[in-house]
RNA sequence: GGAGAGAUGGCAGAGUGGUCGAAUGCGUCUGACUCGAAAUCAGAUUUACCGGCAACGGUAACGGGGGUUCGAAUCCCUCUCUCUCCGCCA
């Protein structure tokens, strides 16, 4: 949520906002019921303050003598209005309220202008496309794929997009996770285990409620929420608390197997690993004083970029344009890696600076110098996301014998530097 | 799952219908005393929103929501959470 105070003293920054998105939001509208809101509050408010001295004059006089009773019929007056009043305010506030929802993060001044992923810039690349295995095929068609990743059994037993790693994709799964971990504890990520389940608060202080794409498994009887990425259950770990200064910047990671109903995605890059329902994934998170966010940004991008640096994977960075960014997000960075039996880009990360935008709704703030609270600027980024870079790693390093080469990073975790489909 | 108890300010803990944003203690901050510190004394010490350039003024908040009442921290309903006992279970 924006600060309500830019709209009513810049307006004109929350409309070139909205243009940079190429979203459609009536801001005269929001303005209006802005106006609205506050009169209404006035009114109401004067009406209790009234409320209260006569109240006050009660208190001072006998009970049930003439002037004590005159003033229960005041006060009976006076209840019936602030009655119809408040239920006037209380809508105009719920309508505030959603109007204020609907307007965007305001995107940073080095958001290029764009309307769609074709106008996002080109930030680094990383690595030769053209350097890797000449024996590489999509990873489903590898001979023995089935034998590691089984998608039939699991839609058998939950449905399409829920597959089984087995042996050898098992052991890959669990080594990439351990590896992400380990390598995020080394640039001083505290390692977190969080519930996986969160319920509606939390999702909506992350603005994953409403989830009007229908992104998000919902349990029936305890109306709680699969997460979608540890972020919900990361972020709201600080929800509604006071962080000391001097503990800026906080920084945590969490593994967790993400949930997504991707409601509408449908075509040909839903095929193998690229694109599934339950995936794991390793989440970064940031809380920072406001004056740091933007180099924080290029420290996380450069966290998550080491990554593939280190399983040898080529890569390339790209900066949102203002079409393409999020609702919340001031600035964002995708990081694809190559896949080369597929030839196309996968993403596997996402870095985003939030400024306060994620901050307000959440309510987490720090207390500054003026020892007043101040909403803290959030970030996160995958670090990274598995199944994509474990296609990659198959694709791209896929030898004539039809056996995977690891790169030595990996060793350590799988416990071997061949990947065998037999 | 069953029975019971509870939730108040940074913490502890009073307050069972009227001037209670809330006693008291601890903590924290400022000042005095001191060479300095401790102790002591004095004062201060929540947050959000609205109005205002500001000083400041107003409103709200005693776990959340709803109700009763002229008036609710206090009474009623409901939800959440915590604790104790029983049951069950990894």
């Amino acid at each position: 949520m924006l600060d309500p105070k830019l709209l009513r003293e810049s307006p004109e920054l929350v409309r070139s906002a909205i243009a940079k998105k190429h979203l459609n939001v009536d801001l005269d509208e929001v303005q209006q019921l802005d106006k609205r809101w506050r009169g209404l509050l006035t009114q109401v408010e004067a009406l209790r303050a009234q409320q209260k001295s006569v109240n006050g004059d009660m208190s001072q006089l006998a009970k049930g003598s003439p002037e004590f009773l005159a003033k229960v019929g005041e006060m009976k007056s006076l209840k019936t209005e602030v009655k119809t009043q408040e239920a006037a305010l209380k809508d105009a506030e719920t309508a505030w309220q959603d109007a204020m929802m609907s307007l965007p993060n305001i995107p940073h001044e080095s958001v290029p202008e764009g309307k769609m992923d074709a106008d996002n810039v080109i930030a680094a690349t990383h690595g030769d496309v053209n350097a890797v295995s000449a024996h590489a095929k999509p990873h489903w068609e590898i001979d023995g794929f089935e034998n590691l990743f089984d998608f039939p059994r699991g839609a058998k037993v939950t449905g399409a997009g829920f597959p089984y790693y087995i042996g050898d994709g098992a052991k890959l799964v669990r080594a990439l996770i351990h590896f992400f971990l380990e390598e995020a504890g080394q640039v001083g990520y505290t390692e977190v285990n969080p519930p996986i389940f969160v319920n509606a608060a939390s999702a909506t202080a992350t603005g994953n409620l409403p989830d009007k794409e229908g992104q998000m498994y919902e349990t029936v009887v305890d109306q709680l929420y699969a997460v979608p990425t540890a972020e919900i259950p990361l972020t709201n770990f600080f929800r509604d608390e006071i962080l000391p200064e001097a503990d800026l910047p906080v920084q945590r990671c969490a593994y967790t197997p993400c949930f997504r109903r991707e409601a509408g995605s449908y075509g040909k890059d839903v095929r193998g690993l690229n694109r599934l329902h339950q995936f794991d994934k390793v989440e970064l998170l940031k809380w920072v004083h406001p004056s740091q966010s933007y180099g924080e940004l290029e420290n996380l991008r450069g966290d998550a970029e080491r990554l593939l640096q280190k399983l040898g994977l080529p890569y390339r960075v790209l900066l949102m344009c203002g079409g393409d960014l999020g609702f919340a997000q001031a600035k964002k960075y995708d990081l694809e890696v190559w896949s080369a039996g597929q030839e196309r880009w996968l993403e596997v990360s996402s870095c985003s600076n939030f400024e306060d935008f994620q901050a307000r709704r959440a309510r987490i703030r720090f207390r500054n110098c003026d020892n007043k609270p101040e909403l803290v600027h959030t970030l996160n980024g995958s670090g990274l996301a598995v199944p994509r870079v474990l296609a990659a790693l198959l694709e791209n390093n896929l030898q004539e014998d039809g056996t995977v080469k690891l790169p030595e990073v990996l060793v350590p975790y799988f416990g071997r530097d061949t990947v065998s489909f037999g």
